[in-house]
DNA sequence: CTATATTTGCAACATAATTGCATTAACATG
DNA sequence: CATGTTAATGCAATTATGTTGCAAATATAG
């Protein structure tokens, strides 16, 4: 199996990125969880590992390059999460729901729910579609019932 | 026919706020537009009418209110449009799409367009949805191309 | 008209985001 | 593997955005 660091040296190479220290801890702390992850907790567990202005610009050169996009949740904060392939810096395909947890606050991606199809009035041209849902996820509706 | 700021102040009043000055003019703006509001534009458009702070918390009371309901824009600003009948302090209404021109930046609610329903995986219970389209509005369709 | 409770505006504070620039580090090239 | 070039980082300073406490002002009930 191929190592996950390597596959990371080989995003960031492939999207004319430099192999960086910041760079590579942003994908793997991304990478090792199961919902989008907030900007400050980013900041938080990086902490002075890089400075909060290398982890705006680390954030803002991935999204631009397709290797993450952006959700914001409900309060606005924006939330990261690695893009599934085919990404790319013109094209985003994250055309899924994002589902944001009134409880843990998490947002998960669901990859497998597409957005339907959507008749818009005349002269609207639809570019892309961006649905949150909200509510309670799997782990705590579980707990709260 | 009915007096504009009469029917504000009798909105007002039903939700037990008084009939201030500044109230009355945040309603006036936005009544005044055809697409949502951000909040930046309205304390520009205020100006010094009134302060921030008081900006900040008129738009908060309307909104627990239910007077008028929140849009985050696709860069996390907050957008506020008038609600259409139905919304209460208890509940908003507002599952209608929303969207947000690339061009000219306007939020337009489009009331005529419901949210289809949505099937989720197993565990998650979906509260409320949340969908924004972004694209191109009718006005700037035509002129761009 | 007056008493009372809201609402406002100000000041101070807190947090979040942006910019410019000098230093450092990556990596292509010879 | 030394080194020049370019990209990226970190720091400081700035700007923008949002919040809180409180005194003064104002809406309205009586």
């Amino acid at each position: 199996m191929e190592n996950k660091t390597e596959r990371f040296e080989k995003l960031l190479v492939k999207n004319g990125l430099k192999r960086t220290a910041p760079r590579l801890q942003v994908l793997e702390i991304l990478s090792g969880r199961d919902s989008a992850t907030s900007q400050p907790y980013l900041e938080q567990v990086m902490g002075k590992d890089a400075d909060r202005v290398t982890l705006y610009r680390v954030l803002q050169a991935f999204e631009e390059k397709g290797i993450i996009h952006k959700v914001l949740d409900q309060q606005g904060t924006a939330n990261y999460a690695i893009c599934s392939d085919g990404c790319s810096a013109h094209e985003h395909h994250d055309e899924h729901v994002h589902f944001n947890c009134d409880n843990c606050h998490k947002i998960y991606c669901l990859d497998s729910v597409k957005i339907p199809a959507l008749k818009v009035p005349t002269g609207f041209k639809v570019e892309h579609l961006n649905l949150i849902a909200t509510g309670l996820c799997a782990n705590c509706s579980d707990k709260v019932n």
